[in-house]
DNA sequence: CGATAAAATGTTAGCGCTAACATTTTTCTA
DNA sequence: TAGAAAAATGTTAGCGCTAACATTTTATCG
């Protein structure tokens, strides 16, 4: 691969200052004379050095890797998981840590942290005792560990009960996910607790499954019983554009005869006609705060607990 | 962080060989005698051995990092980079790679290679430099680059229009995306060929944008002409999604008067009513090649180019 | 059965960096 | 301006591993 490239022992011996100044030029500037400074930095300039890292993980004891691990019931393909993903990566690249997304639970040898994609009750066990030995950031919220970011679903969907309310619409039906769903819980107990401090009649409905079919299926229900409906919440982005689809066949217009909000903001809310409100999913903050959790606590800081809010997307179903 | 971990010296002490032949045994295996690699693994589980990644990297002048490259232009969580990103994470750390997500050209000791995302005019003539020092794989195509692995677009297409005749269309018309994307060119060409091939006439739109409303608005504008169409073959599932809606504003049942074909399989697809039959663009595929042929060019093997067919995915519309 | 090749194991040096301590130089104070 | 404190720089040892070469042990064969 051709010559090597140049080290701080290059630096040292063409300015002739020792192995250990030209290191302290790289981490601790503040010990060293303005003069001194500048001369190795124009010399590591000049031969274009740049710091190894393998070599300062070592003499560190640290890897400088991050381990990413999703359950294998995660799909790693689903959008939420890859949009977080995203997140991480660019958060930790910026400090100075690679990662690697693994199916397994790392061993402690391989990395300085793990970032957990959702908890896996198998894996549960394994994961307090990693926990001595590497900090743990979970995706989720779990009561054994001290650290974990999640999405505030329950404020999120306060959020879309809360506008519709605000657009003036009287009778605002939920349509649900599974409820075997962690989120599907939470959101479903935001819109109840919202319609109630709003002095409003919950009708919530659970579909059976979380696509556009079962929220069809609900919707048409719905639409055939005597129930007078103005609004839709809808637990998730999918669920809304199936019932759109039971709105339009009955002849109603969005958001003129009703108004749908959903819920996750994928990318799915801009494939409808017309386009979704949602409560848009904050995974990108979701993704830096646990990338920053992390880093904290390899710091030496306490781990936290976060939860962020998401955003209205206001489009033009409501 | 307690006691360290046991290394090749405990393991080395206490079965009584020497530093270097427990170093095989973890290497070289075959360089070793039987019965000696069964001590050395024995005492390692008991130990909790594991090798240290960094101390090895340096060793060997590595640093067992790949760069993958987001040219700024990309958005991150754009579908097709995130998905691909997953593959490409996911067949690295099977290899004993991390990687690291960035979205400037990397220096080149920080990194064993480079895997970019597609390419920046700006960043091209960088590429070819970098190129000398470490290996680099592009997601696209590009006459300058020897290493580079790409989707189908063209064969892809002609798929979709292939089992539009299959299906028995007799009209076929093609809403394309804009043509300054470099995929719409391909796609197009896929369209035209497969049709002249069938001695079809060809009828092709292009959209202003690549989404659901650009799709509706050329759909129904074709609609409103005189010429009749049986068949839709759409450059990307958002086109195909507005197409859907344009069908429907006219009172055309999907597939029974008329066929949709999508394509990207992004997970939109999913979303229409009836679900769409789509091309779906293997960035499974895509992003486990990328990383294969990086990791080939790593073990001295000379760069190649690869395009990856999509597959067909039928659903309701076609 | 001794010479010789082959297999197995060991020794040395070093990858590039940093912590911890040691030394030198500069600055400050009475 | 001597003497002490502070600042700046240097020295030593080692992080855990592997390449390259050196040595010892075992297998092979006329």
């Amino acid at each position: 691969m051709g010559k090597t490239h140049a080290t701080i022992a290059d630096i040292a011996r063409e300015t002739g200052f020792s192995i250990m100044t030209v290191s302290r030029a790289f981490n601790n500037q503040d010990k060293l004379n303005p003069k001194t400074l500048a001369k190795i930095l124009k010399k590591a300039e000049e031969l274009d050095f740049y710091p190894n890292q393998v070599a300062r993980s070592l003499a560190l004891k640290r890897t400088n890797i991050i381990h990413v691990y999703i359950p294998k019931e995660l799909s790693a393909t689903e959008p939420f998981v890859t949009q977080t993903v995203a997140a991480i990566g660019e958060r930790l690249g910026e400090n100075g840590y690679s990662f690697l997304l693994s199916r397994e639970l790392p061993h402690k040898v391989t990395c300085d942290g793990v970032i957990v994609m959702g908890v896996n009750k198998e894996a549960e066990d394994k994961l307090s005792t990693l926990q001595i030995e590497k900090p743990v950031v979970l995706f989720g919220n779990h009561e054994n560990l001290p650290a974990w970011v999640d999405v505030d679903n329950y404020a999120g969907q306060k959020l879309a009960v809360k506008h519709l309310i605000e657009k003036g619409c009287k009778n605002i039906a939920y349509l649900s996910a599974p409820l075997y769903m962690h989120y599907a819980k939470e959101r479903l107990q935001g819109y109840k607790d919202e319609m109630a401090e709003c002095q409003k009649e919950a009708i919530a409905l659970e579909c059976s499954d979380n696509n556009v079919s079962a929220g069809y299926e609900v919707a048409k229900k719905l639409l055939l019983s005597n129930v007078f409906v103005d609004g839709f919440v809808c637990a998730t982005d999918a669920i809304a554009i199936g019932c759109t689809y039971a709105l339009k066949e009955k002849g109603l217009e969005i958001p003129k005869d009703v108004s749908v909000v959903g819920f996750d903001g994928f990318g799915y809310e801009n494939m409808t006609n017309p386009h979704l409100t949602t409560v848009k999913q904050p995974l990108y903050e979701v993704g830096v705060c646990l990338a920053d959790t992390l880093l904290a606590m390899l710091e030496g800081q306490q781990p936290t607990r976060s939860k962020i809010s998401p955003k209205l997307v206001i489009n033009e179903s409501a």
